[in-house]
DNA sequence: TATATTTGCAACCGAACAGTTGCTTATTTA
DNA sequence: TAAATAAGCAACTGTTCGGTTGCAAATATA
């Protein structure tokens, strides 16, 4: 059972409820109501997302309301930090091209 | 089959693969050399890869480099985006706590 | 031209995934 | 206390995934 972050957020549907419950604490059947499928699938996504720690819950009574954990989604930026300064420096790229258009123009 | 950028990256040998593709364009068998699977094995995660345009291809006779594609990644930067004002603010509000600690033992 | 090398394609296999249905537990409310 | 509501757990199902093996196509080399 793989279970990191990474594959947490390779499913729309996962995605979907990190967008929603980003916005505020929501309690399972509510965001199961946003969905066409069954409370148990939703159920299912949740848990996966809990796992790993993408969202913590607060029990208040029967209700289990789960939040966002941003902490967590960090770790997917610090990995694109690899590849950040490649899409930076290929923009970089075009300047320079565009920079030697204009000086040849002029 | 779906096929986008996030069940893309969801592999760890695919991560791997971009991270070494990103250094230095490879053919298909140099790549394989770096893992223990099977070259036809790391030639699906390739496929998958160019599928959803993380990388492109350059033919060399019979050899294929393949190249790391940055501008197809900014995409799963672009959807991080919604959060990073989350983990930022939350980076804050720890800020505003210490400040008040610091500010009730003056 | 015959042989070796590089690559891609197809078929198959076991494991994991996303979903469903049915049930139990715990808390709230009538 | 009895009924209703919220949530989690378990079993089952069809599909996808990652891997393997075997083979064909194209290019390079002897």
């Amino acid at each position: 059972m793989r279970r990191d972050i990474f594959q947490a957020i390779a499913d729309p549907t996962r995605r979907a409820i990190l967008s929603l419950i980003a916005l505020q604490a929501m309690t399972p059947n509510a965001i199961a109501e946003q969905f066409p499928s069954s409370r148990q699938a939703i159920s299912k996504h949740i848990k996966i997302l809990a796992e790993c720690q993408l969202l913590e819950q607060q029990q208040h009574g029967r209700e289990i309301y789960y939040q966002f954990n941003p902490t967590k989604m960090k770790e997917i930026d610090k990995w694109l930090e690899q590849f950040r300064n490649m899409w930076e420096s290929r923009y970089n790229n075009l300047d320079n091209v565009l920079n030697q258009i204009k000086s040849k123009t002029k």
